[in-house]
DNA sequence: AAGATTACCTGAAGGC
DNA sequence: TGCCTTCAGGTAATCT
């Protein structure tokens, strides 16, 4: 079986958008957002229909108040996807009458939109059904991936909002080069820690220190201020041409609709061991840094 | 407190 | 061909 065919869903079973994206960090996430967003908002739910024990990962999934609930709106959140959502009018007395429901895709989760039921795949963990016959269907084949859901007065204050870090698109320059400065920890992992950033994930990590001309494993508080400038500045500019670009695909394909990413088109360090420095044509090295697999250019991302 | 290690999970890829 | 091992990584928990 190809590979292609790996990621589709059956054949017949017309699919109104398909957003899969594997290693979701935050361009990839906010592809699937947009993406989503003008299909769900405004829709009422059906209710949810969990598959898999662990797909739902909050203690409390007051279910039953999904069902009548109308889609408000559809945001990002670090890596999260975040929906908001309106009771029905049976449940608004009694309860709360906001609630935030949120999705972790992980490393391989998909959202897939559906205009109607179809079998279940092996690792499709998850339906959200929505007025109609459609459904949202949520496969995730490592099963990193997780769904949440609060009272949206609670979302930002508790798990697994709570103790994140600013976004890197929203974070002032000033602010970043303080965060730095104010940890004795390698870059690297401080870029992935999504406490101190959130949203950032290896592929953009390496590129964003790649451009940057850091060495991962420098300690953030020895990074001088010119040099953390530059890193806010192409973190941003990478990011954002990655948003432009909807996304990194690395190994599954889903046509049509959701298509691909194309951003890896443009890395210049992610996956490239081995192959010559785009900048000094020096070969490009792979080490461990903060538990990751990390590739970098050992002269142009001089010793910490 | 940083960092190293492990666990979770499965498909891909490489070795023999 | 097929079995085995290793690797990939977002996050959390645990140890040093």
């Amino acid at each position: 079986m190809s590979r292609e065919f790996l990621g589709r869903p059956p054949f017949f079973v017309r699919q109104s958008l398909v957003a899969t994206i594997d290693m979701p960090e935050l361009p990839e996430v906010e592809t699937v957002v947009r993406q989503l967003r003008p299909q769900l908002v405004g829709r009422r739910l059906r209710g949810i229909r969990p598959y898999t024990p662990g797909v739902i990962r909050c203690q409390a999934f007051p279910k039953a108040h999904l069902v009548g609930a109308t889609m408000l709106d559809v945001r990002r959140r670090g890596k999260f996807i975040r929906c908001d959502l309106m009771t029905g009018p049976h449940r608004r007395r009694r309860t709360c009458d906001r609630l935030t429901l949120l999705v972790h895709l992980g490393m391989t989760g998909q959202l897939t939109v559906l205009d109607a039921p179809s079998a279940r795949g092996r690792h499709d963990h998850l339906d959200l059904l929505l007025n109609g016959r459609d459904l949202v269907r949520f496969r995730d084949a490592r099963r990193f991936g997780g769904w949440w859901l609060l009272p949206s007065q609670v979302a930002d204050s508790r798990a697994p909002l709570a103790d994140l870090g600013p976004e890197p698109l929203e974070v002032s320059r000033k602010d970043f080069r303080r965060l730095l400065a104010g940890h004795r920890q390698q870059i690297k992992a401080l870029l992935l820690n999504q406490r101190r950033l959130a949203g950032m994930g290896n592929i953009y990590c390496d590129e964003s220190l790649f451009a940057a001309a850091i060495h991962p494993q420098m300690q953030s508080c020895d990074i001088a201020a010119p040099a953390a400038n530059g890193l806010w500045r192409h973190i941003r500019r990478i990011l954002r041409a990655a948003v432009r670009r909807r996304g990194s695909t690395i190994a599954t394909f889903c046509r049509p609709d959701g298509g691909p990413g194309e951003y890896q088109d443009r890395f210049k360090v992610y996956g490239m061991a081995g192959r010559p420095c785009v900048r000094c044509g020096t070969t490009l090295r792979r080490l461990l840094v903060a538990g990751r697999g990390t590739t970098l250019c050992p002269t142009c991302q001089g010793r910490p």
